[in-house]
DNA sequence: CTTTTCGA
DNA sequence: TCGAAAAGG
């Protein structure tokens, strides 16, 4: 599993918000939503939350109370969805399932155990997003004019394409594959206390000597979300040997080793299903008082814990005005 | 000694 | 996600 093995060679480095004020940022919802349901929202009140229908709206109240902080640092957020299943073929849908059920077994097992940590850990991995947090937070996206685009297949992938074109500044996501996806920059930890950390291609890509496709072979030996990497390969391998061997068929005709659909999921990375149908306006007008309407008596989610969260939305729109991102 | 793997 | 143990050069 290879995502701390592209960190250790992904150029980062800390900003400020200043530094990427003024900016439009592809944010990866899932992602983004996942982080709020965890740890901010849902782990300080759990079950809070949950109206008397039994819906979970966590989300809504992650909402209001993350965007402010993209107003306030003169961010201009599109939330990108993942599309329905991807389009990759069965193979990989029926290993990426596997993952997932092995991390449910684990899950259960850590739960016997009473390892609460790692239930935790666990429960974030395997616990997705109901089609109720789908749907409610695109309402209320719609509601606060924050522009919204539906991936074909990885939400990942689309914004990371959004970013190449030049439609957005930067990624949002803690994942590191988006310089797999070939997203330019990268901004992460968004949504936690302190400052920014920055994500580079280019500068991962100096910093080796290799290519982007060099990079995506070394990613998949060490192991993607999409494939298995080779034993005993991780990190300083990889780029060793890609380099040596040019790329990932040099290394894995030289080591006698074999990755299951490997030119599917390299093209994959390298060209995975994107979509120009999205539409990022540069003016914002949110209608803050339907979005309160929205969640505190649609949702029935308690007044007071969205107050903050929409007067600092209200600020943002009185301060700033129109056009402030063209 | 460096890199990877494994277990909590 | 981390630190200790194993692997391997």
């Amino acid at each position: 599993m290879g995502n701390a093995d592209l960190r250790s060679l992904a150029a980062l480095r800390e900003v400020s918000f200043d530094d990427v004020a003024g900016s439009v940022v592809a944010v990866d919802a899932h992602n983004w939503l996942y982080r709020y349901l965890t740890t901010t929202v849902k782990w300080t009140n759990s079950g809070k939350y949950t109206t008397s229908d039994g819906e979970e709206v966590a989300n809504l109240v992650g909402i209001v109370q993350g965007l402010p902080k993209f107003y306030e640092h003169d961010l201009r957020p599109v939330f990108v969805f993942d599309g329905g299943v991807t389009e990759m073929k069965d193979d990989e849908v029926a290993k990426r399932r596997a993952q997932r059920e092995k991390a449910e077994e684990r899950l259960e097992e850590a739960r016997e155990a009473g390892d609460a940590i790692e239930a935790a850990r666990m429960e974030a991995r395997t616990q997705r997003l109901t089609s109720t947090i789908q749907e409610t937070s695109r309402e209320l996206l719609a509601l606060l004019d924050v522009p919204v685009v539906e991936a074909p297949a990885e939400g990942e992938a689309q914004a990371s394409y959004m970013a190449r074109k030049g439609d957005a500044d930067y990624v949002g996501s803690e994942d590191y594959d988006t310089l797999l996806f070939g997203a330019p920059y990268t901004l992460r930890q968004l949504t936690s206390k302190g400052n920014p950390e920055l994500m580079d291609l280019d500068g991962t890509l100096e910093k080796h000597d290799i290519t982007w496709e060099q990079l995506i072979d070394i990613a998949m030996l060490c192991g993607t979300d999409f494939n298995e990497g080779v034993s005993g390969v991780g990190p300083k391998t990889a780029v060793k040997a890609v380099k040596e061997h040019g790329d990932l068929w040099g290394v894995l005709e030289d080591r006698g080793e074999h990755i299951p659909n490997a030119d599917r999921v390299r093209e994959f990375f390298v060209d995975p299903p994107v979509t120009d149908d999205y539409d990022i306006d540069s003016d914002y007008s949110p209608d803050v008082a339907a979005a309160r309407e929205y969640v505190t008596e649609t949702w029935e989610v308690d007044a007071n814990e969205v107050a903050r969260g929409f007067e600092r939305i209200e600020e943002s729109v009185t301060q700033t005005g129109l056009d402030r991102w063209t």
